[in-house]
DNA sequence: CTACGATTGTGATGTTTGTCAATTTTATTG
DNA sequence: CAATAAAATTGACAAACATCACAATCGTAG
């Protein structure tokens, strides 16, 4: 059962009790989403956070006709356009599920009167909120400390499912090179 | 007072009360820093957090021998190496005061004890750590969306008062360039 | 004022990566 | 299985930026 996954996944932080739990649940709602089905679309404010039970999702954004994506979400993952969710502004992303993809649905209201209601929450929502910034440093760092053959070596050793689940066209946008780059890359690479 | 300043910034944001602020007060050590001074040491933890009440700060790395600065604090900013507070781990960076400069110091084991007695302290954490993470978002945007030249006109628009405080050659290495393409740079624009 | 160091600017040249156009390989669908 | 679409590769060329070497300017201590 969907709800099931979520809560699981819950306990498993240590941080909220079954009670805290318990507010959540009647504001889920599961919904489906078709490979290519947008999430979120550029230019919306995001109200809506879903925790993924299956599937998988990018970030894209629109810049010159090409899309670059600068983010997966997979199973366990909350998929949100966090910054417009947090700013309340309008995404300047488009979000959209890359394969077909169950997701347990809230909306932001309720998150942030959970965040208001209890402690335990609101300390959910800043260990969220800090883990979301490290990852967003470590890929800030990953720009600045090294070129485009170091972030792709990185990559296929921090995340190798990713290169299983989404093709390298995809992956080179997110490393901030071009796919031509990316594939003489790797035939060097292979070469030695 | 140094005291007064931090005071009166928590009392700007309205996250806080007065008996908030009072915890704070017995841990809170001032303490100055000349220019060139370091604040954070490559391959320490920090598990000090300080309030700027006067004077800035730069953070860099060093890579093939070159300082890389990756971000400045001033007046009513927490000079911290975030990173390595929240995780604990050893700073990649260093912080050095740029002018000198005068704080209010606290420890990290004081802030999670903030974070723990209090609801505001904990959402004012969470706060904090939503903007840090916006802002970081704008900086990997900045690298992404844009070129050399847009980041340089972009920082020029949206903080205008660092180049009243801070050598070019520092900001071309913030921008991600050297610091003669940023001289060519400020030439073709001024130019026209 | 003068001299020195710090900062900024300039020219010549090389490297890296992007762009465009085309082709090959792989996956998907009727 | 053939037809078609999607993904990956390749080569030729252009643009952006780095590097190196040196010159000009600015600010400040003596």
């Amino acid at each position: 059962m969907w709800y099931q996954q979520f809560k699981d996944y819950l306990r498993s932080t240590q941080l909220v009790t079954d009670e805290d739990c318990a507010f959540f649940e009647p504001y889920l709602k599961p919904k489906t989403y078709k490979a290519k089905e947008l999430f979120v679309k550029e230019g919306s404010i995001s109200h809506e956070i879903g925790f993924i039970n299956k599937g998988a999702f990018r970030t894209y954004y629109i810049i010159d006709g090409k899309e670059i994506n600068t983010c997966f979400f997979f199973e366990n993952d909350f998929v949100v356009d966090y910054d417009s969710m947090l700013a309340q502004t309008p995404s300047k992303y488009y979000i959209e599920a890359i394969e077909d993809a169950e997701v347990m649905l809230f909306t932001a209201t309720v998150l942030r009167e959970a965040y208001s209601k209890s402690h335990n929450w609101e300390r959910f929502g800043r260990l969220m909120a800090e883990q979301t910034y490290r990852m967003s440093t470590e890929r800030i760092e990953s720009f600045l400390f090294m070129n485009g053959e170091e972030r792709y070596l990185q990559l296929l050793e921090k995340q190798p499912t990713l290169f299983e689940r989404v093709p390298l066209y995809h992956i080179a946008s997110y490393l901030g090179i071009e796919r031509e780059t990316l594939s003489r890359l790797r035939r060097k690479i292979a070469q030695g």
